[in-house]
DNA sequence: GCCGTTTTCGGCCCGACTGTTTTCAGTCG
């Protein structure tokens, strides 16, 4: 059972009792359960195997929910869950989703109406069933049915945007409001601030002359579908992608507040406003006030906002009330690793494989990034749809690396290429070239792109007798996970980076956005067994190394280090590492 | 249901917008 399955339990239970009225203290006290549980590092069922008394540790879990996890976990069900679904039927659930609809209406229109799911909530909508319900009329009508499409839309394309179709598109906004006479501060805040893999949509707050003005500016925006809403100080649009963007107005002595505010997590804002409370302070979105007199104490910048509460500056990564709070009260959050740490990319394909770009192009891109190297990491012979090098057309990959190295130094120039390749690691948990073959290379990159299926006990087993083998060097998309669009494989991380660790093997964190595997929790785990992680791109055209973007940010979330980070040393000490293991 | 340097009881984050209301509930973030 894993964690995520878990927290849905706990999600579900919060949903349910909300729709009954129950106290909402309790409703939250479930959500924000799996809230936690979703953010774990270890799994559950290794906690409650090694120690369950200890899950009372974890904050925000105390005996009940402790009970449940147990219950969960050894039957695979919740009493309290099974009882809520005879009071209030999963259809009533569904109604959740679509927006404009929360628990009170839900239970409304299944108790007035007897309403089970999105499909009989359209048909009441069309049929004018709805504008007899208390609080409803013609006009909820038309939202709801226009809310039902979006949900529709949404659910056929993956509920929350990769971080690639997210960023750009918040950057292009951004470029256009800032270009608006008035307009004096532009950023984007949310989860897209905190760099999450997915976001669900995009906060953008702004400082200016007149706020009315820049409204109208923002819902005039070319890429615009739909104007959700439209107030003095706040607008919702939805851009012809999908994607929603929510714009906010602020005074400039509130801009601070308000980043802080809306960059989130909703957990880290809670315990923030927990800590103000007790320490006789408010905080809202417009600045930290004083509880007695109403005095504001700070607002204008975030820092300020954070130093009223006893701490220094927190990293948007790292909110995610995930210890970091502790972390600043102790003085000891993480140096985190910065995009300019990074000195190359160790995974990289050329046209020898599947790549797009030249040898001697991927060569100029990483040069133009200011990289010291870059690993030239094509598909062995075991990923054919990939046109995957067999051990002959290895020979003139390596003197092609040979080649541009040998004019680089001729020119003076201190950039090199280093000889690598992507291998598979075939099922039976061998490497797709002879030992002569993989002697010849620097860089090995292991990768699993095959028999996704098999237990996770075979898988564990597979990976780490790769890296027996001593030739490993990096092991790449360590989960084989692809977001929304396929699951990870089943692995025991924990022992696989154990045998990291042992083995001197580097985990990658591969930045390309579908991928992003490791996670921030894996990368949590492999910074605390001191395992090495190479933040890579994958890249299979020059124009995807800029993807390390994704990577760094995403290592941040991991709360990694530049000393965690093989690729973040130079190539000389790079090249040790490579040979003796990290 | 969780939690405790005000507390083992009695709190629990805060405000804008919408659509329905004539003063507010529900939703959302």
């Amino acid at each position: 059972m894993d964690n995520v399955e878990i927290a849905r339990f706990f999600n579900e239970i919060s949903d349910l009792l909300e729709i009954k009225g129950e106290n909402p203290f309790r409703v939250r006290s479930y959500r924000n359960a799996a809230l936690v549980i979703e953010g774990l590092t270890l799994s559950l069922e290794s906690i409650v195997e090694k120690d369950e008394k200890s899950l009372e540790d974890i904050p925000g879990i105390g005996k009940s929910i402790h009970e449940k996890i147990v219950e969960i976990i050894r039957t695979n069900g919740c009493e309290l869950h099974e009882e809520l679904l005879k009071e209030v039927p999963q259809g009533v659930l569904e109604l959740l989703k679509v927006s404009g609809i929360g628990p009170r209406k839900a239970g409304l229109l299944y108790k007035k109406l007897g309403i089970q799911g999105v499909g009989d909530l359209e048909a009441a909508a069309k049929g004018h069933k709805l504008r007899d319900l208390p609080g409803m009329g013609e006009r909820s009508e038309e939202k709801i049915l226009r809310a039902i499409e979006d949900y529709k839309t949404i659910k056929a394309s993956s509920l929350r945007f990769k971080l690639s179709v997210a960023y750009p598109r918040a950057r292009g906004y951004i470029e256009y409001l800032k270009k608006f006479k008035g307009v004096v501060q532009v950023e984007a805040a949310g989860s897209l601030r905190r760099w999450k893999e997915t976001v669900g949509d995009v906060d953008i707050l702004v400082t200016c002359r007149e706020a009315a003005a820049v409204m109208e500016h923002f819902v005039k925006y070319p890429d615009v579908k739909e104007v959700v809403s439209k107030g003095e100080t706040k607008a919702t649009v939805v851009l012809k992608s999908g994607l929603q963007v929510d714009l906010r107005a602020l005074e400039k002595k509130s801009f601070g507040a308000a980043l802080q505010y809306f960059t989130g997590s909703k957990s880290h804002n809670i315990a923030v406003r927990d800590r103000a409370k007790k320490m006789g302070l408010k905080i809202s979105e417009y600045g930290v006030f004083s509880g007695k007199t109403g005095e504001m104490v700070a607002g204008e910048k975030e820092e300020d906002v954070y130093r009223a509460v006893g701490l220094p500056w927190i990293a948007p990564e790292l909110r995610e009330n995930m210890g970091e709070i502790e972390a600043a009260e102790r003085g000891d959050l993480p140096d985190l690793i910065e995009l300019s740490d990074i000195k190359g990319d160790l995974h990289v394909h050329s046209t020898f494989s599947d790549g797009a770009s030249t040898m001697e192009e991927l060569a100029e891109a990483a040069m133009g990034m200011g990289y010291e190297y870059m690993a030239v990491t094509d598909h062995s012979k075991a990923v054919g749809i990939a046109h995957g090098l067999d051990e002959k057309r290895l020979e003139e990959v390596i003197s092609g690396v040979e080649a541009v190295n040998r004019r680089l130094e001729k020119k003076g120039v201190g950039f090199r290429l280093i000889k690598g390749a992507e291998v598979d690691i075939r099922a039976d948990g061998t490497l797709d070239f002879s030992e002569g073959a993989l002697k010849k290379l620097d860089c090995v990159v292991g990768a699993v792109h095959s028999g996704f299926t098999m237990t996770m006990e075979d898988m564990t087993r597979r990976i780490i007798k790769t890296m027996e083998t001593g030739y490993l060097n990096v092991l790449a998309h360590p989960t084989g996970r692809l977001i929304g669009m396929r699951e990870p494989y089943e692995v025991d991380m924990e022992r696989v980076m154990d045998a990291a660790k042992e083995y001197g093997v580097a985990l990658e964190l591969n930045s390309f956005p579908e991928r992003l595997d490791l996670n921030d929790a894996h990368l949590r785990l492999a910074k605390d067994k001191g395992v090495m992680v190479a933040i890579s791109t994958d890249a299979h055209h020059a124009g995807h190394l800029d993807y390390v973007i994704y990577g760094v940010h995403t290592a941040r979330r991991g709360w990694i280090e530049k000393k965690n980070v093989l690729n973040a040393r130079g190539l000389k000490e790079l090249m040790r590492l490579l040979k003796r293991g990290c």
